[in-house]
RNA sequence: GGCGGAAUAGCAAAGUGGCUAUGCAGUGGAUUGCAAAUCCAUCUACCUCGGUUCGACUCCGGGUUCCGCCUCCA
């Protein structure tokens, strides 16, 4: 039985979806007006594991994850670089695109873009102000009026007055209660803008989501997910929209992933001190990264260093060297090791203790390697699909060690191979000194050799 | 100030009222021409002070420190 941390209750639940069989799920994507950090790696690392988890538990998941392409930063950023905003956020769309890929995290079965949505958009802000939830101010912008929503608060265990006192925000003077929030900003002359009851304008952040959400997913839906930092005010705000809007609970599950953090500090672009993930391709592999996040509960804070990438490096190595040079052909799974990566699975998603099953597999491939080949390739197998479900161990092992790692001047292949098999020679005629030669060189290029028997493999570290 | 989260060995990171987590690194051994990889063994733990208990790192209470949200943020 699986159970998630719901941040709405602050518990672990039993879950349950709305639908037997299907899940409804939806993540606050990007705003697209920058390369993805690592942070961004995280959320799609960490709720690409739980549509696979899902998914290989047998539900029949649809996953939304949506694409903010109108905002302030957008505006502000395309105005700086004297383009059209649509030119700058399809560039760093196609940037997602290919981080997201190279982080191997399946495509969403939908990735809404909040321009497309605009008529939804305008119509949920028109129901909540009939509805009494929303009102016009003199300047055409619309404002949610936070008071009329009973329980607003409940998904950040805020009360009204706290928020108050700690007020930091400049008043404006068009809102009739400081902690309103817009739900449609009026366009200035140059801005893009789009045609509303209330004036030409853009809609405010929180409203896109629910719109896209409900439009994408219906009114009430399973799981809604995102960054820490999107659960006040987001998150709350997007409950107060789409309750108010259609009378209906929204979701039964938040689930919210932690920061990740450089020196103990969260890692954003606002503190500068961001690691774009194009960058950390250049030194590590995309599965590296990926095997990084994993390693750590996804709701605990991750902090980034190298030489916690090196570690991770190090770990996955010694997953692909357990599966190298055995081909799996055949479909029995160790049984015992399933149920204990289900178990850590289905206890909120418990990457770091089914990695440690993963390990506990490679011991015993190692183990039985040269005495009982049908049950390496049990566990071998095993290995293979549980690393599946978590998006590791997909490559075949031979070429991910051979794969260069980013963008660092790699020796070619051609002659790696060909001073291995010189050395070979050279151990054939027990010339000791040309063969550590040869071995010592390639080590300087960071290709280690490993001899088993008469033969030579090597990888690069 | 309000609300929330966290403190585990050299570094990371799970978990449990009494039984080896796991990975990286270290040490000793096996293996190897020597290495690497692998196997076996092994050293380093549970912030602090009280309490409950036969027994607490694990439960309860106080304290300390750190982090996040309260403004755009994944």
């Amino acid at each position: 039985m699986l159970r998630i941390y719901n941040t709405l209750t602050n518990k672990k639940e039993e879950f349950t979806p709305i639908e037997p069989g299907k899940v409804k799920m939806y993540v606050c994507g990007m705003t697209v007006y920058d390369l993805c950090h690592l942070g961004h790696a995280r959320v799609l690392v960490v709720f690409d594991m739980v549509v696979r988890y899902l998914r290989s538990a047998g539900y029949d998941v649809t996953y939304i994850r949506n694409i903010t392409d109108i905002d302030d930063k957008i505006i502000q950023r395309a105005n700086e670089n004297n383009e059209d905003f649509s030119v700058l956020t399809a560039r760093f769309i196609e940037a997602m695109h290919e981080d997201a890929k190279a982080l191997n995290i399946l495509p969403p079965d939908e990735e809404p873009k909040a321009t497309a949505y605009m008529g939804d958009i305008i119509k949920m802000v028109a129901d909540l102000i009939e509805r009494g939830y929303a009102y016009a101010g003199d300047n055409g912008d619309v404002y949610y009026s936070v008071n009329k929503f009973e329980t607003y608060g409940k998904l950040s265990g805020k009360k009204l007055e706290d928020l108050r006192s700690g007020e930091r925000v400049a008043v404006d003077v068009n809102k009739s209660d400081p902690l309103d929030f817009v739900l449609w900003k009026s366009a200035k002359p140059d801005e893009p803008s789009w045609d509303s009851p209330w004036g030409k304008g853009r809609p405010g952040w929180h409203i896109e989501c629910s719109a896209m959400s409900t439009c994408c997913l219906g009114n009430h839906f399973d799981i809604h997910g995102g960054g820490q930092d999107l659960q006040f005010p987001h998150h709350e705000n997007e409950i107060a929209q789409s309750e108010a809007a259609t009378g209906e609970k929204f979701v039964n599950y938040w689930m919210h992933n932690g920061f990740v953090r450089v020196d103990d500090e969260k890692m954003s672009k606002s503190l500068g001190n961001f690691f774009t993930i194009r960058e950390v391709l250049k030194e590590y592999r995309a599965e590296e990264i990926r095997y990084f996040i994993l390693a750590s509960h996804y709701r605990s804070p991750l902090n980034y260093a190298d030489t916690l990438l090196d570690a991770a490096q190090s770990s996955l190595a010694r997953l692909y060297t357990s599966l190298r040079g055995i081909e799996i052909g055949c479909c029995e799974l160790d049984a015992e090791s399933v149920a204990r990566f289900n178990d850590a699975m289905n206890e909120d998603f418990n990457t770091a203790e089914a990695l440690a099953v993963l390990f506990d597999l490679a011991n015993k491939i190692n183990k039985t390697r040269d005495s009982d080949p049908e049950a390496t390739m049990t566990y071998a197998a095993t290995l293979k699909h549980l690393g599946g479900v978590l998006g590791l161990l997909e490559d075949n092992p031979d070429e991910f060690f051979k794969s260069s790692v980013g963008s660092a001047e790699a020796a070619g292949a051609e002659n790696i191979d060909r001073l291995v098999g010189e050395r070979l020679q050279a151990k054939k005629d027990k010339n000791w000194q040309r063969a550590d030669e040869i071995r010592d060189e390639l080590r300087l290029e960071g290709i280690e050799l490993e001899d088993n028997g008469a033969q030579t493999s090597w990888r690069r570290v």
